[in-house]
DNA sequence: CACTCAAGAATTTTCGAAAATTCCTGATAT
DNA sequence: ATATCAGGAATTTTCGAAAATTCTTGAGTG
């Protein structure tokens, strides 16, 4: 999650620098951990177990899992502790419909509003991103998670001068919970060359066209970008259900 | 808040019938008194305090506040505890503006998707609402929670039919900061006789339009009732603030 | 008089165990 | 065989107190 911290300025960097409590701390691993899906959709999560894994008592546990519920990334069910929310298709359909409407107005407003310090984050992030493997052409998970960081940063820093916290923080959240059903539904190794090579193109385009404030032809790139994973995740789901 | 149960069906009845759990009876209540302003925006919210007012140990408490955090109605701050999450003007034109537009899309969609059971919950909301004893003509609390709720669920109602579980969550979620700054800005008692007919006209006459299929119609009634509204907080922010 | 710092008080956070609830197993009855 | 139900096991929820941290006060110092 990308949170807020000075109140002022309306630029706000990214997550904690670092968590002060263990409760957060523990909050941030479960919501990593679910969004890369090495929590798989409906598992339980039992206290014991967690206990272990997560090296903290319950009372730290318990809120995290009630701040996570609140963010739907767990569900919890009367007395009956709480599981990893499941996905759906439709659910999915509900998620991209929402975030494309919300990120590219954001977008538009960024360009609209974004001073010099917004083009240089923007051009400091993809530059960061740029220097990552591509995605699929290393099987060392670390790298792959610091790419992922990468890639949520270089995409916020793109609307991060839409000057309005709310709507940087439902795209936030939006944007956590599709990076989870993309994680799940495809895989990394199976992206070919490429396709790799094609992101990296339009990521660098998305950035050109945003700097050159050149409204609509970013808005292009972006929904060209957006479709293309959108549409491998529904033809994962199309193979995998039933 | 109005939390989504079934899982399968559309259109999803509102909040838990009963909340199942201490800990979600204490969030539910603590929701309640900041969106009522009760608890004032920065009031520190003490452990002792809560404890007592509350009827609650440490542990449910602290599961409601985690979970009050991740939807920004209070603010945690290291290890100083928890408070009632401040109001600003800036916040407040950030939550209308994602409103309106959150609100309009959503009663398109429910206007071109809605079949006659979400046409009848309609007619059956705008009724109850209309039973209540208009704003600021009672100085009776319970009926005036109890008319803020008709109010919520008459709205609520209209866009239910969206189809979209996600941007019912954000609407919800929207909808309870902007009662909140409604509430805190705009004392019930100032509200006079005529203004008070014209928003009950004005509710009809949403109602009417929105059955009606009536897709501008009722998207300018409801323009226009959403602004009247925002004006008054704003004059009300004009003059407190300095 | 302002400033620093230490000791004590107040408060938050965390732990471990008790209480409450749900889940499971197997015996009994139909 | 199937259904029901009691008893025990497993698990969640809640409490009360310990540990850790922050805040306050006031004495001592420059």
């Amino acid at each position: 999650m990308i949170s807020a911290k000075r109140e002022g300025n309306p630029e706000t960097p990214l997550s904690d620098p670092q968590p002060t409590t263990l409760a957060l701390k523990v909050y941030e691993q479960l919501r990593r951990d679910i969004r890369s899906g090495s929590l798989a959709p409906g598992q339980p999560l039992r206290t014991e177990w967690l206990k272990t894994h997560y090296h903290s008592g319950v009372s730290p546990l318990r809120e995290a899992l009630s701040r996570l519920a609140a963010e739907y990334f767990v569900t919890a069910e009367g007395k009956r502790g709480y599981r990893v929310s499941e996905i759906s298709e439709q659910e999915f359909d509900q998620l991209v419909e929402i975030r494309e409407d919300l990120e590219a107005r954001a977008l538009e407003q960024s360009i609209a509003n974004g001073d010099d310090d917004w083009e240089a984050r923007i051009v400091a992030s993809s530059h960061k991103l740029a220097l990552t493997v591509p995605p699929g052409l290393t099987p060392d998970p670390e790298a792959d998670e610091e790419r992922e960081l990468r890639h949520r940063q270089f995409h916020y820093a793109l609307v991060n001068a839409c000057g309005s916290r709310w709507q940087l923080r439902f795209l936030d959240q939006l944007t956590d919970h599709l990076e989870r059903y993309r994680r799940i539904m495809t895989p990394r190794s199976k992206i070919s060359k490429k396709t790799a090579a094609d992101i990296e193109a339009e990521h660098r385009q998305l950035m050109e066209r945003t700097i050159e404030r050149d409204t609509a032809g970013a808005l292009e790139i972006l929904g060209a970008h957006r479709r293309r994973t959108y549409s491998a995740i529904r033809e994962q789901f199309a193979r995998t259900e039933f």
